[in-house]
DNA sequence: ATCGACCAGATTGGATCCATTATCCAGTTC
DNA sequence: GAACTGGATAATGGATCCAATCTGGTCGAT
């Protein structure tokens, strides 16, 4: 009934996996929240089999945890944990920034400027999901750059670990306006190849993340 | 017909699991080599789904590569991801030895100094599994002083990456009396809190590795 | 009234069976 | 002789069924 016009059938495997994924980036399954495997698999149409598998891939990833016969449930940050790992982020991003800084290939950085101008309009509409999405896909064409495809999945799963939480930054227009700009100033200094200024861009690009996200963390009653 | 005396019986996918670990880390699952399900979960006398559920955590950690319809394999290594493995252990270990450096209590000290000694008696005796076993531990139980648990996962994700390797380096005599020698410099270090020569300790350790393995993944036909 | 044992419902864990897909090889055609 | 097609074989993917375990509530005893 969707699209499901898919070219090559995926494995049912890969399609709840993909939904899975999906429903932990929107909020759908919140965190602390339980995972009921009849619920999911019957929305879904398949059978527990493989939506136990995708969730054990998950938990490989550590994006669900699992406790023996008692079931998945989304794991929930603290304050500290969402400290350290824009911290981790911190350091690890760095490295990846200064590599592409000096290793992005013109035509590379044109993507990039094309990634942004996504991101943009879709944070004008006020379209969370199209945002969030465009907005990993702008910043991972930056990461992608310094071709450590290894280093980049660490980041990409350090991102992973606070989906669950990305959408409250989104919600407000002021945190959206400034994500923009925070854009602009790390498009520009990749187009100049001013490493030490991409490198400051990303910094603060973070620590805003992580001062709204602390705050909402620590006055929230999920 | 083990020891299998346990206290609270786990599931048969953690009791699968553990054995997986067991047989990437000793080398009996060979890089490149296809692991076939009936095969592996006939020799543990379980069925195939509990297997297909330990793979799954497996293929989430990256331990493993799954084809659809084709089946499981252990990653090769390439001499570049090798090196590029043990760059990014470099940037996370040096963070995490430097946190260690101010947070281990004298305590934690004391077990890292027993630690080193269980892996210096595996060691002189050639066991190889007893030594990666006990060099790991005392290796973990410094990172663990940065009291960073991600962090030290993240660091642990990365020795995983290579533990299919690992055997090789521990197969020389004098490589293992290289690694006790520097085990005892970084207990000294740690003695002495003294951050820096923790640090260079740590890098001279990597780097004397990924030195005899590059060398080996280059001549190898596994 | 509180605590514990115990029972029923719900949920997960595991085994078996069948469907689907890939691989390999023989046979055919150009 | 090389390349393609078709089918037999073997492996994986998925569904269903049953067993084991947890949860919540009721009953009884102190």
């Amino acid at each position: 009934m969707h699209e499901t016009a898919r070219v090559r059938p995926p494995t049912v495997q890969e399609f709840v996996l993909i939904e899975l994924r999906k429903a932990l980036g929107t909020g759908e399954l919140k965190p602390g929240q339980p995972i009921r495997q009849e619920v999911i698999a019957e929305r879904l149409g398949v059978s527990r089999l493989p939506l136990r598998e995708a969730l054990k891939i998950l938990e490989g990833e550590g994006r669900v945890i699992h406790q023996p016969h008692r079931g998945y449930h989304v794991p929930e940050l603290s304050a500290a944990e969402l400290h350290d790992i824009f911290w981790i982020r911190g350091i690890l991003e760095t490295q990846a920034a200064r590599l592409a800084a000096e290793r992005l290939t013109d035509a590379d950085i044109e993507q990039i400027v094309v990634a942004r101008s996504v991101a943009a309009t879709a944070s004008t509409q006020g379209d969370a999901q199209a945002m969030t999405t465009a907005n990993r896909e702008f910043h991972f064409a930056v990461f992608d750059g310094c071709r450590v495809d290894r280093l980049v999945n660490i980041i990409r799963n350090l991102w992973n670990a606070t989906d669950a939480y990305r959408w409250v930054y989104y919600e407000s227009k002021g945190n959206r306006e400034r994500v923009a700009q925070e854009h602009r100033e790390i498009v520009d200094a990749l187009q100049r190849r001013d490493a030490d200024r991409l490198v400051s861009a990303l910094d603060a690009h973070r620590t805003h993340a992580v001062e709204s996200l602390s705050a909402f963390i620590g006055t929230a009653d999920i």
